[in-house]
DNA sequence: TGTACATCAGTGAACGCGCGTTCACTGATGTAC
DNA sequence: TGTACATCAGTGAACGCGCGTTCACTGATGTAC
């Protein structure tokens, strides 16, 4: 049955939608179309309508997974005008953002998944990483600090890392130093 | 036809070997039993004598990927005596290790999906982590700086996200940033 | 504006394939005497 | 030390299953007059 043709663009953004947020939780690989499409309320022979293929729709979720990821550092920092900086660290290095793979940081839920793709997703990664510098050396420079490319690298480096390693680990109380650590390495860096 | 105990335990630990170097190539889901086999001189079908599970394998090959790993840091600091802690970090913050992610750190290749597998596989990275910090805060001890927990936890972090994010990018210049931001912040942090 | 027809988003089944796992069998190794 | 037999590492085929992709079909939407 034919739909029109606003209710398959809609269609197809709740399709990537559902993938960036899928493809953080269980990668790449780790899930399949049907499980994909049934999350957008479809079934599995309407995708190829949709997409050219899996990779095809990979690069697409990763770029709004990363677009989605710099909407929640704008509403962070929002959140908390007085230092916005100080609210996008606390956010990223904190438990919460941890336990939450499906709504995070997407370098973090599919980094090593992603160097391992093709130029299609890794265009997406490169994409949203330069927005992330662009956010993070805006706030040091509102801040008073200054923001050399160097700076907002060695930042972004930091959290990274620090989230990744924090979620590779069983033991929540290294975990979580990992994220104190990190905080505390990049207010320090800022703060420079 | 059998074979010695012997030779079986040898086949066991090439299993584990190659495996410690594929799954780093083309991450646990994108590697299958008969080419992990086939990459041992053996069958499909011996698997199953000499591991319960895939999933067993992977938490036994990570355990070995974070020990070659630590050997290889191991190899640095002996090739330069003079600054060890140097040696280290110049070598894990180079394009070398960015394009060699089979013999590389296993927290870079597969952070990512090791965050999405079971206790047995996250034992074996929390492990490898442990020893990785060991060595930093020795290598920053001996160069006579102050070796925290917060500051060696904070380098690696630094050290393993740079990494991750030159390996994401399709732009070698962004990736050579990548990795110089994250070599300049290590050093900072060290001397500090 | 109303009618006739072409379009095409979505369905559901099928394709070939590779996956992790199991199993009957082989034959050299290990053990008992 | 030599012989008879049990063990079991490895083989190769099979299991059921889910994968990405294709396709004939449906029927509401969009278009032409």
């Amino acid at each position: 049955m034919r739909v029109s043709r606003i209710q398959a663009e809609q269609n197809r953004q709740t399709v990537i939608d559902v993938a960036s947020r899928l493809f953080r939780e269980h990668g790449f690989d780790g899930i399949g179309l049907k499980d994909l499409m049934k999350g957008a309320g479809l079934t599995q022979g309407a995708f190829y309508k949709q997409f050219a293929s899996k990779d095809d729709l990979a690069a697409q979720a990763s770029k709004r997974a990363m677009e989605s990821a710099a909407d929640r550092w704008a509403a962070a920092t929002a959140a908390n005008p007085g230092d916005p900086l100080a609210a996008v660290i606390a956010f990223y290095l904190s438990m919460d953002h941890r336990q939450e793979r499906m709504d995070g940081c997407p370098v973090a839920a599919l980094g090593s998944d992603a160097a391992r793709q093709g130029t299609g997703v890794k265009a997406s990664f490169e994409a949203g990483i330069k927005e992330y510098l662009e956010i993070i050396g805006r706030l040091i420079a509102a801040s008073g600090g200054e923001a050399s490319n160097g700076k907002t690298m060695a930042v972004l480096s930091t959290m990274v890392g620090g989230l990744m390693l924090s979620r590779v680990v069983n033991d929540p109380d290294l975990a979580q130093a990992f994220l104190d650590a990190a905080t505390e390495q990049v207010r320090d860096t800022v703060a420079a």
